[in-house]
DNA sequence: CATGAATGAGGTTTCATTCAT
DNA sequence: TATGAATGAAACCTCATTCAT
């Protein structure tokens, strides 16, 4: 499946004291235009005149239109991430049901409290599918978990890359699925609930008792 | 987040003999397409040529390009759902593992017989993801595991719906990473065991003894 | 103003039985179709489908759509056309001011009992309206009132011919106002009496008297 | 008789200096392709192109076809109707013949000094019938003629607006006809001149005396 | 004769990107 | 550096017309 443009462009690293704002402003319209109007939806243009800038200008942070919207992609699957990091990084030596409590309510949180543009972001994520961007945060994320699982203090595990892929893949289908309905709060706490169940028994299954 | 045109267009479909060939032509072509080039460089006229028909024969049989890519992509849905259903079926009254056993083979088996075209597809379901078509098509198949899960010879379950639910989409994130990184057979196969279990494992945390 | 395709393209008189048939229906249906939709929204798949046959019978009776167009607009012309020559036929020998009611009263007649005729092959007339086809019809109404004029009880003329023409083209205008406003019947009527009076007071002056 | 898309288009108009010469070119080019080929030979590629700029600038002023040929036929209608209204301004308080006179000279004026553009423009008119804009350009002639019927030294109008209606209708049938058949200079003129002669006899006729 | 699927040139419109100001 | 008018390739879609059945 080869795509056309592989090489993202982006030009410069804004790092000036006006230039901030500015890229914060593009990247607030970035997602005002993905919600409404969709991934097919948004122009450069439309983006820029959001923003307040020209096109022009937008072009000077972000050397085309695929760049930019990895740049939006990518913050917000950082954010994820280092969610998840950080939660991974702060249950250490806990024993599993503890780690995959926090786990999945960081991922919740994540995903949730945003809701428009984790749905937003849907699309350009699976445009960008293939991407280096999204494997290598996918692959972040499941680093931190196979450390995570690695210091439990009530389980020993043969094959952690495996397992952790398995926990880490398995809780982005319902959360889209949640969104994609714009299910009711109640329901997506039960799912919640219902996802450390199902986690925690899954790894208790294949842990070895310590 | 409003949606620009929720109404698709198909056309008042030709009766005639040989307008058979021609549906079946253009459709091969659209995956080709697609599989070749992605979403994005998915274009009527590239469809038509592919399947070696006028751009006016392929919008005789479908409005628009949007209809013609939910038209595919129903298809391939339709696929998975009627295994699953079909599987869900042959299944009732068996214990649980053993219903969980043949679901998730007749998953993957659906999903992964034409990695290709699941892949090429993701795209075009993330763009008509808040359609009807996709949401309808996840209601059916949750519909029989439903129905499926209510008739387990070893459990009974209080809230089958949320464990539908949670099943169900729990699988997609996996396939779709799997997907992704074109990953080798034997990871899948891994994978796919390990579902297996996690499936298992929940189900019976959940279920009440019988 | 060169037009591209001067040469109209009647293929053949349908004088059989059937035809008769099919013929006014297709007649029917392109004036139904110019009615919702205007002249810019007629297509000739349209008009068949309107009038219960295929495209292929369509163009079996008018070679091209311009000759579709002509006939129809020349029918609704012979009408007007007709009526016109009827009256001036049956008011000769009278006083002008018979002449012209009755004359005013037979236009407004032909033009207003089909309002939503006259309207809808307004821009049809337009665009064909270098033809002969318009040309000969409105020749042929010029020429019944100078005829008409020449027998004029009470009056004698000069130049009957630009009388005819002024007469004659300076109702159109109205009428044609009249339709795009859709104005009340009232204030049509109140147009025709004032219509009337001014064509009777321009002959009147133009005359020499008897 | 509904029309599909009754709101025109008009874009947001770029402000810089260019941009008027820009936007002069493409109006041009516009009257000259009407004028050699008709308003069904008018395309918006060709439309540009003859004015030297790309398909993507005439976007830009013109949100669609629509729109750039209703601000042409605007342009014309506007010069129109603002010759009529001067010459109703500067012939107030005169009696009626003078009035008439300087009318129809001025419509007459108006219409024939760039025959090709009233004849290229018919169609275009005749398509937007029912727009807004022909019926507000009328109105205000009518107005106009409506106060320099009030005003007139040697005549009373106890209907003025139906006059007026009358009037400025009644002139609409001739020009157009002229124009159809491109008649000689001498014929044009003969006609003004019985229009004139008609239209003054007509007022007298209604008029009460003063 | 009738049918209607197929054709494909050509029309309208969009939009990523550039570059003179 | 910012601007936004200009570009034009390319996308989508229409429809008059033909011709095999």
């Amino acid at each position: 499946m080869p795509r056309q443009k592989t090489s993202l462009n982006p030009r410069k690293k804004p790092v000036q004291a006006r230039s901030t704002h500015t890229v914060e402003a593009i990247f607030e319209a970035c997602i005002q235009v993905l919600l409404n109007g969709g991934a097919e939806r948004l122009t450069t243009t439309r983006v820029a005149e959001r923003a307040g800038v020209s096109v022009g200008t937008l072009y000077q942070y972000y050397g085309d239109k695929r760049s930019l919207l990895a740049a939006v992609l990518e913050r917000h699957l950082l954010q994820v991430v280092e969610a998840v990091e950080a939660t991974a990084g702060a249950s250490c030596n806990q024993p599993v049901h503890v780690m995959v409590e926090a786990l999945v309510k960081a991922f919740f949180a994540a995903k949730m409290t945003r809701p428009d543009i984790s749905k937003a972001l849907y699309a350009v994520a699976a445009e960008l599918d293939g991407q280096d961007l999204v494997q290598r945060l996918m692959q972040r994320s499941q680093l931190a978990i196979v450390k995570l699982l690695a210091s439990a203090s009530d389980a020993r595990f043969d094959d952690p890359i495996t397992a952790s892929f398995v926990v880490t893949t398995a809780l982005v289908g319902p959360v889209q699925a949640l969104l994609a309905v714009d299910a009711p709060v109640e329901f997506q706490e039960r799912v919640r609930q219902q996802l450390v169940l199902a986690a925690v028994s899954y790894l208790r299954t294949i842990a070895n008792g310590v």
